[in-house]
DNA sequence: AATCGGTATGTAATCGATTACACATATATG
DNA sequence: CATATATGTGTAATCGATTACATACCGATT
């Protein structure tokens, strides 16, 4: 490989008168620049990034530490991530744990070694191993998805969204409604939006029937037999049900459909997470748009701040989420 | 930050015992690799593995340039990627053209000056610029999607799927198909597999008229105004229509219904790619799918094969294809 | 007793850039 | 004319690791 000394022998010049020519850092005469520019242009010479790292400190590389690769929104938050930060000369490097928690700390550690500036870790769950390890990573970070103590966040409304959107089922008429959740491992997708629902029922003073609450898993097929334990066990079939997320409103909507009954009409659903899928099933799913590419770009407004040590906001960032209402409620 | 120096001294030793400890290369005694673990221990040391790669040329990071982040061909793909490389210890560092042309080279030449082991190039054209800057990278160096020549590649059957999937249709009793593309640009999307219809079409003798021909870009919006046009301005209406991707199938899909006709007794639909979509719409989907998962974990031990200069298998890797045969035809 | 091989460690060069500092020359200012 | 100031360049230290080489000690072998 071609190297700046390399370079600037050819020249006729030091390394240094380069390296200022390259960066546009002091003085360099109109020939010697020619020379160099020349030089360059023959041998395509490109600097080692690894050694102006080395002594700059600065990678220009960001972290990012995903629970799943290719999840929808997961690549929604990292195309957000990414406008911004390419705009900024960063570049991505991603990390992915496939939710396997251990793997985090694991990933933070490398990332570090890696000298990135900074890290955003797209997070499942909160535990304390791996709260104790951001804090001593001392480097730029971000979370965003879950609320982790003392730490630069971006969050949504979980509670309010899933709180409003029971009141809007209720709203039209419902007074059975279900509830197909996720583990409460998860915070924000498993407890608060569970808390949501339980508080606007609360709310209306309307009971729920222990089957009408399922947990399931992050797939469709887990949102199938969720739906199914529900009709299948209730005693009162409920009217509505809301699903956590956008595939396990679809996992229901197709026990539903193939149990016979009409959407709304005998059963009302409802999602999170505005996929895209939800737009194009038939009908198409009432939901909760939370923005994740927003939330990515919010992400990396926080990291840059952090990194430049300016206009760094206190206290968390919290997104607002919209309701979108389609033909399943 | 703490260096192997700092950690040496408090250790007693050199920093070459420190390296060699860490790298288990060389002898070092039980007592000094006590105090070294103790000293890494209590500082938590993390060897720079900017050093460490400027002195060994080894990143173990490899390069991934994509048209589009977020959409779920590369997902599924970066997928891929990530399950073989992660496991021999690599990481990805992502580039997004965001389907800018241009910026392929520029990522290739910023990559390259990142020092990455190889580079893993998910293309949508083939221009010579890049063909010629891919002549001199001079590094490992893997395109998925098109056919380059002198490059490894792993590509898809195009032109077979796709002639595939129209004889289905025609065997199925249409003689009347129209055909929804993309610019010919894109030589795999755009050229090979409107090839692969007009081939199907000329091997049964079947006439097209211009107006079944229809190029659209790669959204939903797009494939529902193709469909538009090749219901409003065809002579004689065909009875199939074939999409090169099912996001284009699925906007037509929403101007059929519209137009009040049923999927398939009056209008039969193919798509290709087996996107998640395609399996949850009313009537699901007749699709191919190219398994992109698979491409790229092919490419990924492609790259590792001219990484580690073995087993390199010679001509392109041209991966299989399976029609999914759904309820829309 | 001399020699050899295994064990253990340290010194210093090296990777490829950046940058503080010194120095030289040219031009401008009072 | 002396002195500032701007321009242009080179030398050498530095970033934090790896590694070739030198050195030293030890027990075993001849």
């Amino acid at each position: 490989m071609i190297t700046i000394k390399e370079v600037a022998k050819r020249a006729n010049v030091s390394s240094a008168t380069v390296s200022r020519m390259l960066n546009d850092s002091g003085y360099v005469s109109e020939e010697a620049r020619d020379r160099i520019l020349k030089v360059i242009e023959e041998t395509g010479y490109v600097p080692s990034e690894n050694a102006k790292s080395l002594r700059t400190k600065k990678t220009k590389v960001i972290g990012v530490i995903l629970p799943k690769l290719g999840s929808e929104t997961t690549s929604r938050m990292v195309n957000g991530l990414d406008r911004v930060l390419a705009a900024e000369g960063y570049q991505l490097l991603l990390a992915n744990t496939n939710l396997n928690a251990g793997k985090e700390i694991e990933f933070l550690k490398l990332l570090k070694s890696r000298d990135v500036e900074g890290i955003v870790l797209s997070a499942t769950n909160t535990n304390d191993l791996l709260l104790a390890e951001i804090q001593k990573l001392n480097i730029p970070f971000v979370v965003v998805g879950q609320d982790m103590p003392d730490t630069p966040s971006v969050v949504f409304k979980e509670t309010s969204a899933a709180q409003e959107m029971i009141d809007y089922l209720i709203e039209k008429g419902h007074v059975k409604v279900a509830f197909i959740g996720v583990s409460e491992s998860d915070r924000a997708v498993g407890m608060l939006r569970k808390k949501g629902y339980l508080a606007a029922m609360k709310e209306h003073d309307l009971p729920i029937e222990d089957h009408w609450i399922q947990t399931a898993v992050f797939d469709v097929e887990s949102g199938y037999h969720a739906m199914k334990n529900i009709m299948e066990k209730s005693d009162q079939r409920p009217t509505a049900v809301f699903a956590v997320t956008d595939r396990l409103a679809i996992g229901a909507m197709n026990y539903i459909k193939e149990a016979g009954l009409r959407i709304p009409e005998d059963m009302a659903l409802a999602g999170v997470g505005a996929s895209e899928l939800s737009q194009y099933v038939t009908p198409s799913l009432t939901t909760i748009d939370f923005q994740y590419n927003n939330a990515g770009q919010e992400a990396a407004n926080l990291i840059l701040s952090l990194i430049n040590q300016k206009n760094i906001p206190k206290g968390k960032i919290v997104l607002d989420y919209g309701l979108v209402k389609k033909d399943s409620v």
